[in-house]
DNA sequence: TGAAAATACGACCATTCAAGTCTGAATTAT
DNA sequence: ATAATTCAGACTTGAATGGTCGTATTTTCA
């Protein structure tokens, strides 16, 4: 509860790794998963996902591989969550995650009101996070 | 992911609830469940464990039911989290949560120190709200 | 031209965890 | 006694997570 999923830890592994080499140099999936000991096929998976949000570039083939599009000091953490998460809010709050109809409580739900200002410092937290301050 | 579990949600709730009653008046967990239409075996099962974890006491029979023990502005929902999931840190990153020795990455892990940072940002948060501010 | 190295994509499985339910106690006021 | 409550488990179900596998597709290069 209230952790991170692996798909992130490695997600943000993956993109420290690329932002701790020198800009334009290309990086595998399977280099990265050999250097830090994790899963080749998820961290791939990962990879590709970041890939299809536009975070890297991807390069097919026998040379192929990744590389950074942003600038690491432009990369926020939160970013890099949705991204993997495929959501567009990081929410502790379960009600706020589905439509809030759905939710029977909701509208006697009394720790809503407070627990959205707790969201946002914590979302705070995450968007003044950035690759470039982990490596 | 990342979010905070019924359980926590339900025994924030609870604890705002009782918060809100005049101190010393005894609160039942029917009643409760009731109130904002969750389900009452659960609420309970939280409630139990909020009593055992002194939060709040018990009183059995019929007229039975809890009361508060601490003042509101003395709860840190940091606090009812950690009581009410069993652990006794508010972890974001997962190779923390087990012994570290138990997490392969762990001697490689780069993101592990700026996230830790990233924790301790957060576990603020959480110890910054009281139970007092939702009411 | 064929083999190798890489990404791309989807299906699949196993395990865990959360949520919820149920059953049966023990306690206590009336 | 009976009813209302807490207490303490076991149990079921479903979804999510982590991980694996198989099979394309693309590209380089010998």
């Amino acid at each position: 509860m209230f952790q991170l999923s692996k798909r992130v830890e490695y997600g943000l592994i993956a993109m420290r790794h690329m932002a701790a080499r020198s800009a334009g140099q290309i990086c595998t999936a399977k280099e990265i998963a050999d250097r830090y000991h994790i899963p080749y096929e998820l961290l791939a998976k990962v990879m590709q996902r970041l890939a299809k949000k536009g975070f890297i570039t991807s390069y097919q083939g026998v040379h192929g591989g990744y590389i950074l599009v942003r600038s690491p000091n432009d990369l926020k953490v939160s970013e890099i969550i949705k991204a993997i998460e495929e959501k567009d809010t990081v929410t502790i709050l379960q009600c706020e995650a589905e439509s809030p109809e759905d939710c029977i409580i909701h509208t006697t739900c009394t720790i809503k009101d407070p627990l959205v200002k707790l969201q946002n410092s914590i979302n705070k937290v995450f968007d003044d996070l950035t690759i470039m301050e982990m490596v």
